[in-house]
DNA sequence: TTGACTTGGATGCCATGGCATCTATCCTAA
DNA sequence: TTAGGATAGATGCCATGGCATCCAAGTCAA
């Protein structure tokens, strides 16, 4: 009562829950329509999407966009570049890095993924992010993201 | 335009990645928190939790609540097991499974730890999800989460 | 009762991520 | 120029989760 907005903290481990759950069911959802029709994870497929979209980017860059240790990024992009969906090329302006760019068909599977994925995520949320109160979660996650990035939160140590 | 509420489906690849990208940091930062005072990881941490609320769990109801496959479930209340939070009873109305507990022990951690959680979750989501738009993102989140439950969506195999 | 089938969950193998470590490269100051 | 430190990221070890498999126990029909 003391608090301002005390109303809304004390469904936070609730919240918490709630994100948590939606987030692993979804992902895993994701995971079995992308395996079964493009042969990726919903993770490969993040990082292929980042990739198309900022194309040149580090290691180091997915690592922060996606908030996962360096290590994990390098081996990551070993088995996309393994598909050959992914190519490294020498930074030309600081050879301890290489540049990340999408081959033509990596560019053609994210292409095809991403239909897929929109697919099966309109599919999954039908009808409960629709109205107001759909759009103010949109709005309220982007927020919270917005803010975890700018503090830096939750980034792994490698 | 011409489907009712396609405002909303547009920014679902949108919604998704915030939603990964907010559980992934915000779980990360409590993984840190806990750990360092608790020893345990807010993987643990809801193993314990939904133990307390629910006395006399078998390993099934685990998985089936956190949406993780059946196998990971047992190892991971093997090493709950191990560290003397829970016991398992045989079920007396059937061999096959346990009963799940915990022990004096485990509802102490649960305890101290679920203040840490509290207090780091209130602190990294200040601001936030106070007001309007923060309570109907925690209802829209609920009510997604009770829709992918309903529906049994992304539960893995075993 | 018993034999076929189902179910709970324990276990093993593999893939992935965190973290520590190592190397190559870059930067800075003397 | 070069020595000391910082940085990018590749690699190895370990922990964890998915999935397949296996076994014990339950169920049901004949």
């Amino acid at each position: 009562m003391a608090s301002k907005s005390s109303g809304g903290r004390a469904h936070l481990p609730g919240f918490f829950a709630d994100l948590v759950r939606c987030e692993t069911r979804l992902y895993n959802a994701l995971n079995d329509r992308l395996r079964e029709r493009h042969g990726i994870v919903t993770s490969q497929f993040e990082f292929l999407c980042f990739l198309r979209d900022h194309p040149g980017s580090r290691v180091a860059d997915l690592a922060a966009e996606f908030a996962v240790g360096i290590g994990a990024t390098s081996k990551g992009i070993d088995r996309l570049e393994k598909q050959a969906w992914v190519i490294r090329r020498t930074n030309p302006s600081d050879r301890r890095s290489s540049l990340l760019d999408l081959t033509d068909d990596g560019l053609r599977l994210v292409g095809a993924a991403e239909a897929t994925f929109t697919e099966t995520l309109t599919e999954l949320t039908a009808g409960t992010l629709d109205g107001p109160s759909g759009l103010a979660a949109v709005q309220a996650l982007s927020a919270l993201r917005s803010v975890l990035e700018r503090d830096r939160i939750g980034l792994p140590t490698g």
